[in-house]
DNA sequence: TCACAATAGTTGCGAGCGCAACTAAAATGG
DNA sequence: CCATTTTAGTTGCGCTCGCAACTATTGTGA
């Protein structure tokens, strides 16, 4: 390959052991975590994590589009997520009276208490397959180092 | 919630800042080396990955379920990610003569000349997005980390 | 004030992929 | 040596989600 790009920088030993590390890892990572999540509250991660952002907004409320910004989701994806969430009781839509174009989504009791359930069993998947695995010294490398690159995405 | 569950040992503070400076930035970050890859080079993450592990094998062939195994992908899904890379000329389907179950995904001249073109705009996003944000130092943390994590999975 | 732009959300369409069912070809074992 | 099991791969179906086009409402500037 050297012969096409003469000054590409590739990856040295290091390096590429902490790429291969971390893209090899992560895609099971989170395989695992969605599946205990399915297995323990028959939700998927995706719509545990509506839940969650509604819980903690205030009224469990939010605005479509601020809930799709915020799930990293385009408008028609939220759409459907929600259609899901919907028929399951999960979560109603009513149109905000201050702005008729923006659908609230708004937690219903149900939602919470779905949430409830399933929270405990989700901490401890994350203790199980991330946090147990890593001492205080590491969580605070990587948090140090994930700060890191989040920022530089927004550059 | 902890009227629900007493014992639930939730995540502290330094334990939920690495969680979630950890599960914020994978998402953003995957997207934008997709979103590289794409305009570099107009090729999915997924196909990338194909062909690189088909430029790495001997004669530049795989069986199938071994390349599947490999992508943590179904037959299924393998099936028909090679149905795009065949149709556009990257990759050729083979019968085994050793064993007439097995297909063979062969990586084509074409495919390997579209591989050694992506290479170098590829190896300077991950750079650019992930490996230049971090110091040595940083890098080999992030390694071990992930190392622990990572056999965590398969016990 | 009124045409035009911007914003919020939904829908049709298509891509990607998992599951279950299926075919074909080995491997096994009585 | 033949019946059963195992393995490899494909296909139908369904799910999730992005893109582009669309409607409805609000904001803006001449």
């Amino acid at each position: 390959m050297s012969r096409i790009d003469e000054k590409t920088n590739w990856l040295n030993k290091t390096e590429m052991a902490a790429w291969i590390s971390f893209i090899e890892t992560i895609g099971d990572l989170q395989y695992n975590l969605d599946s205990d999540l399915r297995e323990s509250s028959d939700m998927t991660a995706g719509d545990y994590q509506v839940l969650v952002y509604l819980s903690e907004s205030p009224e469990r409320r939010t605005r479509m589009c601020d809930l799709a910004a915020r799930l990293n989701l385009t408008p028609s994806g939220l759409t459907r997520r929600l259609d899901g969430l919907v028929k399951e009781g999960s979560v109603t839509r009513e149109v905000s009276t201050e702005d008729r174009r923006v659908q609230l989504a708004v937690l219903t009791p149900q939602g919470y208490r779905e949430l409830v359930a399933a929270a405990p069993h989700h901490v401890a998947s994350v203790r199980h397959r991330f946090i147990d695995r890593l001492t205080t010294e590491q969580l605070k490398h990587l948090t140090a180092a994930f700060t890191n690159i989040r920022e530089g995405l927004f550059e």
